[in-house]
DNA sequence: TCAAGCCTTTTTGTATACAAGAATGACAAT
DNA sequence: ATTGTCATTCTTGTATACAAAAAGGCTTGA
């Protein structure tokens, strides 16, 4: 599958936007886009469509596109939802995981074991996504990984951040070992409660969010 | 907020593929829609866009955009994703709901009662959506309320057809009263279990969803 | 008869040109 | 000084022109 112009543009635009060159409010200006990226106007505007579609702009008609960043609440409904649709793919997969299923997710975990170890967040994170992508994949609903894996790239850039925090990749792990234990005795109820812990923001992941935050909001 | 062209067919074509116009699988031409249209290219692929974005289509580089209707498989897991988030609402509503929100969810079950006795199966539909519209309101997430009406806006036409089965409307007035009861004793749980049967397609409800597919497949 | 390669046609992707609405700034009136 | 209006300029939205890739069909060779 060939990619178009326009979707690296969009994919180049997004990283822009995490990275922070293009700053909240900021409108994108489509004439400066298609100069930096010597390409014309058309495929940057499909590219920008793209990014109204995921929700990274917001886009108002004949006035142009803006840079949305959630605020603090947002971040947190976003989070919410991500830990509730989490639950409901353990719950599932509590009950449809396969053998080689629960292999893998075992495998998975003992990776991000190993990367824990080393102290390595970057590594840890693409480790701990793979573990999650196994659960969603193992909840037997298709569109519900699909979903989710939507989800978790737009979280992305947030939850790497929360990585950052002194000692939460081994509490992170703690609560991996939590999930994997209910999946295998096939307590759904427990799995969801335990990685919806896992992944909601509250008491003091909460403080660590919202004060990461403050930079970009200023 | 004014709507461009490009807003327009892409709201007329989503209907022309709901109403199975196009049928699955069928290529969607960028000159005939724009003769149909009578405009360029240009907003026609823009409306494309956003139908590849929402799933009605898919759209392969350099081959064109293709219908794509959901399967029996896809449908039945995009229900049950309808019914988790769905149970996500109820259960954060009932502990968050307001006096006044739990006052239009009342209205808004009266309303449907008295459109039940009238056999309005259209008006009934509304009705319904509304009264499930303030219950995503209710969660007190406004992201989990956008997510929600956007799968509700998806599975629309396959929701409309089940209501035409016998008996239908009072069984899910029936649910409703579960779901309100529930929620008044600030059962959380309950009103979960409630919904989610509500919602689920099972049993009953899993053969007549069939049956009404197979038109569309052949 | 079938397959391979080439050429024509068709269709998508991108660039450019044009139109229409919105922002900006100057000037006048109160 | 402030506000309202008008004109200019800039930006977005749409149309058209062009390029490049894919589809379809033809010929040619076995």
């Amino acid at each position: 599958m060939e990619r178009r112009r326009a979707d690296c543009i969009a994919d180049d635009l997004e990283g822009l936007i995490f990275d922070g060159t293009f700053a909240d409010g900021e409108r994108l200006d489509e004439v400066q886009l298609a100069n930096r990226f010597s390409v014309s106007r058309t495929p940057v505007r499909e590219a920008l469509q793209r990014l109204t579609q995921s929700g990274l702009v917001v886009q108002i008609p004949r006035r142009g596109v803006f840079v949305r960043q959630p605020g603090p609440v947002e971040l947190l409904e976003m989070f919410e939802v991500m830990a509730e649709l989490e639950a409901v793919c353990a719950r599932l997969a509590a009950s449809r995981i396969s053998d080689e299923g629960f292999n893998s997710l075992l495998d998975a975990n003992r990776r991000c074991k190993s990367v824990v170890e080393a102290q390595d967040t970057d590594t840890y994170y693409r480790e701990n996504e793979r573990f999650h992508a196994i659960l969603y994949r193992q909840s037997g609903n298709a569109f519900l990984e699909q979903e989710c894996l939507r989800l978790q790239r737009r979280l992305q850039p947030f939850r790497r951040v929360q990585l950052r925090v002194r000692g939460r990749m081994s509490q992170s792990m703690a609560e991996h070992e939590a999930i994997v234990s209910a999946i295998e005795d096939a307590d759904g109820e427990r799995a969801a409660e335990a990685i919806r812990q896992h992944v909601s923001v509250q008491g003091e992941k909460f403080h660590h969010l919202i004060a990461r935050l403050k930079p970009a909001a200023e």
